[in-house]
RNA sequence: GGGGGUAUAGCUCAGUUGGUUAGAGCGUUUGCAUGACACGCAAAAGGUCGCAGAUUCGACUUCUGCUACUCCCACCA
């Protein structure tokens, strides 16, 4: 096999550009339905459909980083996977882009264009410019199925949109009517109460008088924060149980504003007027409050609406205020009141206020004409979470989920929008009260007219598990597409928690509606990413790093492993470009040890678990060959635990620290004294290559570029073929296949070599403490502890020699006093004959502090083992484990104690 | 007002069903060209596990209360 060999530095950007391409020239991502079989199961996921205005930020790079995880590890099981990928039309922020593209480039609005003219423009703006997004996913190494990516204005699409408003709509879940609704005064369409945020805003509490009708001279002081809605009012309301103000129920109010206008309203009793708040006396303006609103409803109150849809103040407010902005008009109307000599007083208040998702402005409750729905299959999808059927990980979210199916509010879905999926409504142009609701227009259309509003985006959004996948309503089930059939329901759908209303508990809803069954069998609530201080990434605030600034400058593998590596179930995730380095740093290291493989020795055969392990010859494995077997086995194990509790952060630390501690740093290098040997080289490449085979395969879908190069890098695949498609064998298959081949692990060599390490370790210690940490020839003597430890010592005399840099060490009796500066090792007191150049100093400072850690373990372990009821109670393998331990830390204390005995002499 | 979450080394976080002397990465200090890696190697310093109780032979771990920070929900104008 003739092998290319490993270049000196890892190209990460050509790497990635190449192995990209030909994953897609080989249609890699390529779902077959026909390859599902019981044997190859089907693991599906559809990608949460960015918006087709979006760029990649943090939060797509940790949500489709874990997504990729698991669909890579997927294939890697066997199994047959799609991942469908698309976007989203993003109803007001397209709309809104495209806008003020207009306005720039051509100083005009929509309404300048007409509504056909404008769609044009989005749909030629997504067409040039749309979907970037997708091609920054590919720059990540995503893995999705892009010959099915969707789009949720798809021809396909939007007819299953249309198709299941007719059918709510004739079920009776849809209906039009007058309500309070969320109005946004700049982007000028009504939003779902999800679409609006509530935000602290300083602000001033209004304390003013009004006149009662009936006895002129009495007043009563209302406070408001809204003063400039006052020519809306039309009552006064009072607990009717507040004797302060019972007596005035039934009696009129003189409203001060408009000042043309000063009319008496009423005043009435209502028990949702709180006594505490304010002065008890609230002003009733029900076009412009939905309390209020309500209040009005109970007592058929006048509903006057003080403004236009822009926020600016009508005709109704008062000539004084008309034409004003809302906020104008506030200070405008207290300024009046003070003239008026009713303002009573004014005091600074902080409330919250509700303020539109996109345009970021306070939003008006506005009564307005829309069409809501009313929720269907909310008991079945309520009880799937409860029952457990489907699973949230972590589990907590489901608390949030239940909390509010339980007070679900009919959501307004008609937007008055241009883009976006148009209402399949007509109405009749004589009889206004005939409606038409259809997928096609009516027959005779010139006497109709089409509804002019869209539909909110996320109504779209709910049935995109299934409707990616060709589902059709008016399709049997037998005739419904293969894809559909053979992926749907899906396995995995991974999101962030702040759409859990906007979009997963409606998924799971729209699921039990048309499929009858759940969409997705669990769902993972990604951290929210933030800057290393914990705020929120923003644009104002600058702490968004550029993903793919990130990619060009570390690597998209480095960028993936760095953020999975920091991000754990359910917590929040704090960015810092040091996990960046770090997964660089990892790359880095992962190339150099495989060129080293590749440079110690030749590759053999290493295109099979089996062909490898026929090349282990367990009669010449040792200590550390059983140790690094059972590292990896161990490994193996782990990394389908955390799979399997979605645990990727503990999965990428085990990979990070197995490889780099066990591997590189152990194995490695004690190693390296057997490659020298012509006898052992071969047995020691081969468990390396067993090793790293099986290191790559379970990395690769963590950083799926630098896996598969260094995979064929190192033979263990041939031309033409790819990793995903080799077979991750599990722990039980690597111990079986070793033990047909004749080696079984020893737990005793495990133990053997953790020993060994310790004693290095302190060796090197002892060595670093008296300045000779470079020198390769020292004249060490060890005390050994007893028979077992010399002859360990004597097993591994080569290796520790080359690890501990020693010209010779010689072995005297347990006990023998030596000279010069020593240490307590696992295997005896070694010492080191330096004299002269040791710091006695500070090595009795050092010991000394060794002594009294030793014994406060002493105190503690003597009171523990000495108190009755811990002898009585504690199980008896945990007494044994006591008490051997603490006479080994007396036996220690011993040896220090000797030590510094050495030291003072 | 209701409901989550978090609190462990200077920083960011692990810590499995309670059980020997609480770990990692970064940062810091010291030394180092040792067969791949200075994006590296070796050694080291650094922690009353937020506070107060309770349960237990034994609590970072379980329970109760408290404090701080944080997120979500809610029609106190």
């Amino acid at each position: 096999m003739a092998q290319q060999s490993i270049p000196k530095n890892y190209e990460s950007t050509q790497v990635e550009e190449l192995w990209y391409s030909r994953w897609c020239a080989a249609d890699c991502f390529k779902a077959d339905p026909e390859r599902v079989t019981a044997a190859r199961p089907a693991y599906s996921i559809v990608i949460p459909p960015p918006n087709v205005t979006g760029v990649l930020h943090m939060g797509h790079v940790l949500n489709n980083t874990i997504q990729d995880i698991l669909c890579r590890r997927a294939r890697l099981e066997g199994k047959e996977v799609l991942w469908l990928p698309g976007t989203d039309h993003a109803g007001i922020a397209t709309q809104v882009m495209v806008e003020k593209q207009l306005k720039k480039a051509e100083g005009k609005t929509r309404h300048d264009l007409g509504r056909e003219a404008f769609l044009e423009r989005v749909w030629q703006w997504k067409k040039e410019k749309g979907g970037i997004i997708i091609n920054q996913l590919k720059k990540l190494g995503c893995s999705c199925d892009w010959s099915r990516e969707r789009f949720t204005m798809d021809e396909a699409y939007t007819r299953c949109i249309q198709k299941i408003f007719v059918d709510l709509y004739k079920k009776g879940y849809i209906y039009r009517g007058k309500r309070m609704v969320n109005w946004c005064p700049a982007s000028l369409t009504a939003l779902s109460d999800e679409e609006v945020i509530m935000e602290p805003h300083k602000g001033f509490l209004y304390y003013f008088k009004i006149e009662i009708a009936e006895e002129r001279g009495t007043f009563l002081t209302i406070a408001t924060t809204r003063p400039e809605t006052i020519p809306g009012d039309s009552a006064i309301a009072v607990n009717p149980k507040d004797p302060r103000y019972q007596k005035y129920i039934g009696k009129h109010a003189l409203r001060p504003l408009p000042f043309e206008n000063q009319e008496p309203i009423p005043i009435v009793g209502d028990e949702s007027v709180e006594f505490e708040f304010g002065t008890g006396v609230l002003k009733v303006t029900p076009a412009h409050d939905k309390t209020d609103f309500e209040i009005g409803r109970r007592h058929h109150l006048k509903v006057t609406d003080i403004m236009n849809p822009d926020g600016t103040m009508n005709a109704l407010a008062g000539k004084d205020l008309a034409g004003m902005d809302r906020f104008k008009a506030r200070t405008r109307s207290v300024e009046m009141l003070k003239e008026l000599g009713l303002l009573v007083k004014e005091e600074p208040y902080e409330n919250k206020v509700g303020i539109s998702e996109r345009a970021k402005v306070p939003i008006e409750p506005r009564l307005s004409e829309q069409w809501f729905l009313r929720y269907p299959s909310v008991a079945e999808a309520r009880a799937c979470v409860a029952d457990g059927v489907m699973k949230f990980h972590p589990e907590r979210w489901s608390k949030t989920y239940e909390h509010w199916m339980g007070g679900l509010q009919d959501w307004c879905i008609s937007r008055q929008l241009w883009w976006g999926h148009r209402i399949p409504v007509w109405y009749n142009k004589q009889d206004a009260s005939k409606i038409y609701c259809d997928v096609t227009p009516p027959a005779d259309a010139e006497n109709w007219e089409q509804d002019p509003d869209v539909l909110d985006t996320w109504f779209s959004s709910w049935l995109w598990p299934f409707a990616t996948m060709g589902w059709d309503m008016d399709l049997p089930e037998e005739k419904m597409p293969e894809l559909l059939k053979k992926f749907y329901p899906t396995t995995d759908l991974v999101t962030g928690p702040d759409i859990i209303f906007f979009w997963v508990a409606r998924m799971i809803m729209a699921g039990y509606e048309w499929r009858g069954e759940m969409p997705f069998k669990n769902v993972y609530f990604t951290g929210i990413v933030r800057d290393k201080l914990g705020r929120k990434m923003s644009k104002t605030l600058g702490n968004s790093p550029d993903p793919l600034n990130l990619i060009a400058q570390y690597g998209a593998d480095a960028l993936r492993f760095g953020t999975m590596r920091s991000a754990p179930l359910g917590q929040d995730v704090l960015f810092d470009e040091k996990n960046v380095e770090l997964g660089r740093n990892f790359c880095n290291k992962l190339w150099n040890a495989s060129r080293f493989r590749q440079m110690s020795g030749e590759m053999s055969d290493n295109s099979s678990l089996d062909a490898i392990v026929a090349r282990i010859d367990p009669a010449l494995c040792d200590a550390d060959d059983h140790a690094i077997l059972d590292g990896i086995v161990r490994l193996t194990r782990d990394c389908s635990i955390h799979f399997a509790n979605y645990e990727f952060n503990a999965y990428t630390q085990a990979l990070y620290s197995f490889f780099w501690n066990d591997f590189c740093d152990w194995y490695v290098e004690v190693a390296k004294t057997r490659l020298a040997d012509e006898k052992l080289r071969g047995n020691v490449l081969a468990i390396q290559d067993l090793c790293l085979r099986q290191f790559l395969l379970a990395l690769a879908p963590l950083t799926p570029f630098i896996a598969e190069e260094l995979y064929h890098l190192l033979g263990y695949i041939a031309e033409g073929q790819f990793l995903q498609d080799q077979q991750l064998a599990t722990a039980e298959e690597i111990l079986g296949l070793l033990e047909k081949r004749g080696l079984k692990i020893d737990g005793n060599a495990v133990a053997e070599i953790s020993q060994i390490r310790d004693f290095v370790t302190q060796t090197r210690a002892l060595k670093s403490h008296n300045n000779a940490g470079t020198r390769r020839d020292c004249l060490f003597v060890l005390a050994v502890k007893d028979v077992s430890a010399k002859e360990i010592v004597e097993r591994n005399l080569a290796k520790l020699k080359s690890l501990v840099g020693a010209q010779s060490i010689e072995f005297v009796p347990a006990g023998t006093e030596t000279s010069g500066a020593s240490t307590l090792t696992p295997l005896g007191v070694i010492s080191l004959d330096m004299t002269g150049l040791v710091d006695k100093e500070a090595e009795t400072k050092r010991l000394t502090k060794e002594l009294e850690k030793l014994d406060k373990a002493i105190a503690a372990g003597t009171a523990k083992v000495n108190n009755p009821a811990f002898a009585a109670k504690a199980p008896p393998h945990i007494l044994e484990g006591a008490k051997k331990q603490l006479a080994e830390t007396q036996a220690k204390r011993d040896e220090i104690v000797k030590l510094l005995g050495n030291l003072s002499k």
